[in-house]
DNA sequence: GCAACAAATTGGAATGGTTCTAAGTAGCAA
DNA sequence: TTGCTACTTAGAACCATTCCAATTTGTTGC
């Protein structure tokens, strides 16, 4: 199936061979921590559980592949505010609650019909190529 | 008229005094600067635009007087990836659309409709107190 | 399998925007 | 005045991230 935007595992080897790049232990691991949680982690979070399969791994190399792994389209980079850049496994369009109490990150999903929406209110000439919407305030534990 | 969200240059004394604060000439000037001249300018910026006025201050009371500026809600703070933060004067709601050539900022008008549209999105127990909106992509110069 | 080359990882140093700290200055209150 | 508090200042510290140079790993052609 060609339209999922969730990639599985084996997508990883895939979509890095696409780019040119290889598939590395330190790659996969990092790939699979990020799928497997699916919260929003910051680097040094990543590099924190990722440390638990792979001890000898460096911090240097966490970024080397977040970075790797952003740019093949597999997870998503988000910065809020000046604090550290989080990283996020999914990949549809969506927007982000930022509860300031907890600190937590909820995504928040957006109808298409909104995005249109949204877009259409940029003034002729404005080319659009990515879109964030960040909400900040508190959320209550859902019941 | 109490409804005015742009605030006048005299505005800034009875907002310090508002939260018990004092006007400075170093907050006046750096107030005055970012009003003059309506764009988004870094911390750095703003130092070298307040220098011209003010050269003795230093850059730790930029920083600081930027930030008694947004408490009190005179300007805005806006952030773009991790670049250096942004000072904004426009207080009503808006839109950001940043030009990944130029690296310009420029202000979206939202309708207030749309505003609303968006906050609706928000499942029962999220109750938001800001929300950033960030267009990025190329913009043609208006003709 | 081996040489040769390219890609990836690594630790540590460097970077850069921002914040902190401790000292000095300035304005207001008794 | 004497104090008190707010404010400014220079420079040090902070910290997420990037850079660097050296090593390791993988791959390709023989």
């Amino acid at each position: 199936m060609s339209t999922m935007t969730t990639a599985s595992p084996d997508a990883l080897a895939q979509r890095l061979a696409d780019s040119g790049l290889r598939s590395t232990p330190q790659r996969e691991v990092i790939y699979d921590v990020i799928l497997r949680k699916r919260d929003h982690p910051t680097a040094d979070e990543v590099y924190a559980r990722v440390r638990a399969d792979m001890p000898s791994i460096s911090l240097a190399t966490v970024y080397n592949c977040l970075e790797t792994l952003v740019q093949c389209d597999l997870v998503r980079a988000v910065n809020f505010e000046r604090a550290p850049t989080r990283y996020c496994p999914n990949l549809h369009p969506h927007a982000h609650f930022h509860d300031e109490q907890s600190g937590s990150i909820h995504d928040i999903q957006l109808p298409a019909e909104l995005l249109e929406k949204i877009s259409s209110v940029l003034p002729a000439g404005y080319d659009a190529k990515s879109l964030q919407i960040t909400f900040r305030g508190k959320a209550q534990p859902a019941a």
